[in-house]
DNA sequence: CATGAATGAGAATTCATTCAT
DNA sequence: TATGAATGAATTCTCATTCAT
């Protein structure tokens, strides 16, 4: 949909951190990542992940001290990456220079933006929400990510439009609770809960702009 | 806030199903609760919980065949409970026969409702959700009490407002998939994300109505 | 030799401390002391034990937390039975009340005595001779019994034969110096080093008392 | 003390064996030594020596074919030095030739001669006497040692003191049984059990003449 | 000569489950 | 009904050793 390079990465691109990577380190990521989100993590065991990589048990630990730093080492960065480039760069260029575009298109945009990160992510991303619940780091990886970059982003967002009039004054932080659901549910809805169903997607993410502005009251 | 019993049934009470359960039961249940809400099913051992529940390893045993079926019964009611009897009996008749209730009063009660329940069974609703991912039964479970009880009720529901025109003209599914997030994530926040945030809950609920009526858009 | 309870003890009465204690736990502890004597420690791996012991390996663990619950189990005992209970009840009588013993027949009495305990427990012996170099453990429980129990024992006696002019005047520390090695030296020359020598026990005794009051110069 | 080059011989001098050493090697034993000394072979990885030379795994066995060899390269040399040597050359000479030499002053050269060489070779002497216990090799290298240097060279030293009517009539191995542990208890307890005590030497060195010669009895 | 990724056997430990009491 | 000792399979992780570079 968008050629936007911070949602269109590849997998294998997020997770990329270090240059050197073996052929064998990423075979173990990309087992790892698929049993993980299938199974969760605690009830995927490293000799499973050592035979669908093909690797043996013990070239797991080489890599990563232990099963757990496997786990960090995947969610570390789906997080940092779902979480904080979303207003970088261009994409906050044209919400803040191009004084003509209106909350919808931003938020029509926006969506957009997170949708195809998700779409391109869809295990990673559900090995971080599966997981959060369990590990405390990856609960402050999150809350970290939130508080630094997220939040003050949409914070200064939302004040434009208020300026604008386009929003009514309701506290931001009531707005980010009212949207953040809804457009995780979204995404959620899309890709995890019902990813087989027929969808139309632009459709679909117009129909949730329309609904965050309008509600479905008459 | 009601004193609707459906919604405020205690958790042991939504699990009793068996006339019969001897104290040593109720406190196995009660330890595998509390540690399968901390650390997820597969994390958490039998030997654990019996430590926690003070009885011997071999008692659990002898009241669930394998892990699994403690893991069932503890989910399984709650299932039954959290999607089937809204709509039961007085609430469906109040919604119905007053036909003075409007939307938004509907939509009032209705949270109302399910925030009580999920109050009273926290750690019983954390579980559901956690494992949900990882149990086809489970999952089972759930879309059968969707599409039996929950959808045809709402779908009902939806139809009287519309034909009121205090609704926009929407696929049905369409509003439920917008609503749902909106209803779901507010009960998350409030109770799971962010508990320890002092909340004025009536308040709260107030704007979820509004904003599922109204969005946030001028 | 003598009929010395603390001294003829067999090895599984110095390990019994709870008096609990099923067949194959003892087997478990015969099996930890054959090995480990033999190949120390850190060489002994639970599943030989296990193998050994004809017990499933998982048994060890459930009497004792870790490998080294298990070999702490052995060795304490072993500290605890060869350096406290030598100058105990009736053997501190026979020196202190019988006034006519000489120096020399205390310690002809006094090796017999600990020749016997050896004599009976060579494996724990052997066990906590090589352990104590690796083990802090060990090291402090061995201090702890020697500066509690055993010196304060052997300088009070040594004073009594001071006064009697059967010592020369050196400091207790320095007799205890050079004493110690020679009885500790002919024991383990006696049962560890040249086990299958064929010993004159009691004539062996007796040179070794007479080496160390006279030495072997003219 | 003394200037009698096999007693102060340094460690790597002591291990040194073919003239082509790099320095990596050097640091492997140096690494090894180290570790094996504070912990035992069994408990040593050769991950954790490779580590601490600063070398990679590989390089351990480019130089040594097994991890077992790399503990023989160490112990062996220790066992020629501490046994052969002692008596070689010069040493020997001073005892035959300088007639004039008393018993006495022959125990104080030769304790005065083995204190060096353990003083400067603690951590190798540890190394010898914790394995000795589980490697046949190192105790069959012993014995040899033993056999061939050490008992003849001192059975001839007795017999010369003997004719010289300086020593009681024991049987020679019965004499050797008595001091072996007197002068090994001594350098023991000096450097190993209390190295960190303020000793005086030269004074723990006569007096353990002493106690060889005449005991602690009046 | 040196590296370090890779291995697979084996280490300690945990686990769900069984069963005699 | 309840116990808890016993099991053996499975789990995470370590280790000595190999080998292509």
């Amino acid at each position: 949909m968008s050629d936007n390079p911070s949602a269109s990465r590849s997998m294998t691109e997020v997770l990329r951190q270090t240059e050197k990577m073996t052929s064998k380190q990423i075979k173990i990521l990309e087992a790892a990542i698929e049993l993980i989100a299938e199974k969760g993590y605690s009830a995927t065991s490293t000799s499973e992940i050592a035979k669908r990589a093909g690797v043996a048990e013990g070239t797991i630990f080489r890599h990563y001290r232990t099963k757990k730093d496997l786990l960090l080492s995947i969610v570390n960065p789906v997080i940092i990456n779902f979480m904080a480039p979303v207003f970088a760069e261009k994409f906050v260029d044209q919400v803040f220079h191009e004084s003509h575009t209106s909350f919808e298109d931003f938020l029509y945009l926006f969506i957009k933006n997170r949708f195809e990160f998700v779409q391109s992510n869809v295990p990673l991303i559900k090995i971080v929400i599966q997981e959060l619940a369990f590990h405390p780091e990856i609960q402050a990886a999150f809350k970290k990510a939130s508080l630094e970059k997220v939040f003050p982003a949409i914070d200064q967002t939302l004040n434009v439009y208020k300026e604008k009039n386009q929003l009514k004054n309701i506290p931001n932080d009531s707005i980010m609770r009212m949207i953040a659901p809804t457009v995780i549910g979204f995404l959620l809805t899309r890709f995890i809960i019902q990813p087989d169903k027929d969808w139309d997607d632009d459709a679909e993410i117009r129909r949730t702009v329309e609904y965050i502005l309008h509600g479905v009251g008459k």
